[in-house]
DNA sequence: CGATAATTTGATTTTTCTCAAGACGCGTGG
DNA sequence: CCACGCGTCTTGAGAAAAATCAAATTATCG
C-alpha cells in the first residue's frame, strides 16, 4: 500500500482477554463496561478500535484470532511480490473475517475507515463449537457465505469489462449499506481499483462515463447517487 | 458450452440409493459390488459414471446431492447471460464439489473427461455430521480448502497477465497430478481460457511463447513438458 | 491559506481480443 | 491403408480495451 499510519494502541493482533461469560445475544454488539461482549455470532469477544489504514493483521501472521466488524469498513487483501494488490473483500458491520483453516492469515486486513472490531480467540471458539452445534453451524455458514462471495467476485474479475465491474461494485455497495439511492464510498479509488482488478484511472474514467450516461451522479468523489439502477443492472451482465 | 453429449444413464443428478452401511475407510474409494462404497470423506455413497462433456448438474439445480471425484476430471463453471463462461475450478480425484449452503447449485458441473464420481445425499450427511464431529470437521475443512483455492484463483484473475496466468496454471496442474515434468492436460484450450479469464488465442500464443523461451515443450497439444520450472515460478509473481 | 494527497482527464503505449485463415489430429468409412 | 470431414489448435493482422505516463484539478487537513 501507500500510507500505513499505524495507530496508537491496537497495532498488534491483540492478545488480550478471550471468551468471557457467554451471554447469548443475537444481533450486533451490545456495549459492556469491560470490553467483553457478544456479537453477530452470539459469541463473546473483545472490542478493539483501529484507525484508518491501520493494519489489523498482515499476510502470514499467526491466525490465533478472528474478527467481526462492529463499525466501519475493513479491507482484506493480498499482495504479489512486485506490489500489485488484490483486495478480496470489503468487510462491513456484521461481517466475519480472518477465520482460517491453517495457522496463518492468508490475507492481510486493514481498516479502510476508523473502525471497531470484535476479536475472538480461535482456540476457545473451536472448543466451544465442538460442544455448541449451533455455533459450529453459524461459523460454517459464515465460511460458506464467504466462499459464495468470493466465487461471485471471481466471475467479476475473470469475465467482466470495466463498466460491468464498476456497475456490479456500485450495486453491491448500495445493497450492503443501504441509504436510499446514495452510496457513500468509504474507500479510495485505489481500493476500488484493486478490488476490481483495474487501475484508478480506469475506475475514474468509467465513473465519469456512467455519469455522462446519467446512470449515476457524482455530487462529490466519495458520494455516488444511483440515478438509474436498471441501466447499472443491465451492465451487471 | 458447445458439445454436451449426454450420456446414457447418468444424466440427472442421480436420486438413487443414499447412505448405506457406513464402514469407515480413509483414503479413496474401495470397490463394492452394489455400488455403495466409501470415499475420501469416509462416507458411503454411490458411484456414477459420466461421459466426457456430460452435465453432472446445472447452475440452479436442486443441491440435494454433493459429489466426490473418483477418477477423471470435472469442471465447475458459471455463465453470464451472454454466454461468457468462468470456470471456477478443475476437480481432480479426491476433490469434493457441489456441497452448497443454499438449496441450489450455484455453479454447473460437467465432466471434462469420462469420469466416475461418488454421489452423497446431503440430507443424510447433514444428519450424520450432527452426530459425527469428525465428519463435520472434514466437511468444514473441504469447504475451507475450496475457499482458499478460490481466493488464490481470484488473485490470478485480478492481477496477473497472460503469461503469469498460464504459468500458474501449468505449475498447479503439475503439482496436483504429478507425472514427473510432463503435464497431461485433459481439457481443451477453451476450458483453460475460461479458467484463466483469457481467450483461446491468447492461451495458445502464450504457450507458444513459453515454448520459444524454452520454459516448456509442447510435444503434442495436450501434453506439456515443464523444462524450466524456475522460469515458470518467476512468472508466477 | 498552503501543502499534500486524491481524483480526473488527456495522450500514448501495451496488452489482449476479435476476426480470419490455415494447420493439425483423430476417427470413420471407403 | 488412405482420404475425408470435423473439431481443435495455431498464427497473423487489425481493432479495442485497458494500462501507463503526464498534467491539471479538486479535496483534505493542519
Amino acid at each position: 500500500m501507500h500510507t500505513t499510519a499505524i495507530t496508537g494502541t491496537a497495532t498488534q493482533p491483540f492478545m488480550g482477554a478471550a471468551l468471557g461469560d457467554g451471554a447469548k445475544v443475537s444481533g450486533f454488539a451490545a456495549a459492556a463496561p469491560n470490553g467483553i461482549e457478544t456479537g453477530a455470532l452470539g459469541l463473546a469477544g473483545s472490542r478493539v478500535r483501529f484507525e484508518r489504514d491501520a493494519e489489523i493483521y498482515a499476510e502470514g501472521d499467526d491466525a490465533a484470532c478472528f474478527y467481526e466488524v462492529v463499525s466501519g469498513v475493513v479491507r482484506s487483501s493480498k499482495l504479489l511480490a512486485d506490489g500489485r494488490r488484490q483486495i478480496g473483500a470489503f468487510l462491513l458491520p456484521g461481517d466475519i473475517f480472518g477465520f482460517e483453516a491453517g495457522a496463518e492469515h492468508r490475507f492481510a486486513a486493514e481498516a479502510v475507515t476508523d473502525c471497531t472490531v470484535m476479536v475472538h480467540r480461535r482456540r476457545g471458539v473451536e472448543a466451544l463449537a465442538a460442544r455448541d452445534a449451533g455455533l459450529a453451524q453459524r461459523l460454517f455458514a459464515h465460511t460458506v457465505r464467504n466462499l459464495e462471495r468470493t466465487q461471485e467476485h471471481m466471475l467479476l474479475l475473470g469475465r467482466k469489462n470495466a463498466a460491468e465491474k464498476v456497475a456490479a461494485f456500485l450495486l453491491d455497495m448500495a445493497e450492503r449499506a443501504p441509504a436510499g439511492d446514495g452510496v457513500d464510498l468509504p474507500m479510495t479509488r485505489y481500493d476500488i481499483a484493486d478490488y476490481l482488478g483495474l487501475t484508478i484511472e480506469t475506475v475514474s474514467r468509467t465513473l465519469s462515463q456512467l455519469e455522462r450516461q446519467s446512470a449515476i451522479a457524482l455530487p462529490s468523489t466519495r458520494h455516488i447517487v444511483l440515478k438509474n439502477r436498471a441501466a447499472l443492472r443491465r451492465l451487471n451482465a
